[in-house]
DNA sequence: TGACATACCTAGTAAGACTATGTATAATAA
DNA sequence: TTATTATACATAGTCTTACTAGGTATGTCA
């Protein structure tokens, strides 16, 4: 089986949040929908990544029951959750623009 | 400690043999000098890579003597490794338009 | 001669994303 | 009514991959 190579997974669900408490469920579903259904992400991915920026304090959970009678676990960006989605994100665009200045043969190539 | 986080890693080493032959430590040289240093590959990660790529016939190596008297091992990119640059760029560009389009709400989210 | 840069290599480790599986409830189909 | 599907959360174990750490060896320069 291949792998879906999700990686930035905490920026990507860092900038899920931004404006919109999710619960888990939601994310993988939204994520799915903003990116063309690049990123299915799975729930053995999100559910330990939610954990660990839980316990970071970049995001905090709450319990909510939704219409239907289900509880769900909410999730909203922290102040601090912000300044680390900023620094993601970032590192996200260095990570990109290098690569495409590789694949360009460097930054400093003659222009075509 | 920290990791380098260099993903990709095929696709930026094929990248580096478009049109030159290169041994290894000059891969990881130059790879440093088109990313401005963003991308520090380490040997460890570099030479199984090549080892791998050669395995699948995307690259060919072979030694050669260096004007200094040392030996160095050329890796050439195969006509089938273009071909896997190729599909490794497309894989590149379509995860990096939908991180940008998480990034940004969602494709089809309102323009500002 | 010693230090450093060059040049290649691999075993073992750590991190991260996955598979597989478990639990449980609501909605829908048969 | 019962079965199936979608919803919703969770974790143990696996696999891939990049890394650390270590080894070997040669050329250059102080």
């Amino acid at each position: 089986m291949k792998k879906n190579a999700i990686e930035h997974t905490r920026l990507l669900v860092l900038s899920l949040l931004v404006g919109e408490d999710m619960y888990g469920y939601q994310m993988i579903v939204e994520l799915a929908r903003r990116s063309n259904h690049t990123f299915d992400m799975k729930e053995g991915t999100l559910y330990p990544v939610l954990h660990g920026l839980e316990q970071e304090g970049f995001v905090e959970a709450y319990r909510q029951e939704a219409p239907s009678g289900r509880e769900r676990k909410y999730y909203h960006l922290t102040r601090k959750g912000q300044g680390a989605l900023r620094e993601e994100k970032q590192a996200w665009e260095r990570y990109a623009g290098a690569v495409n200045d590789v694949l360009r043969g460097g930054a400093e190539a003659e222009p075509v």
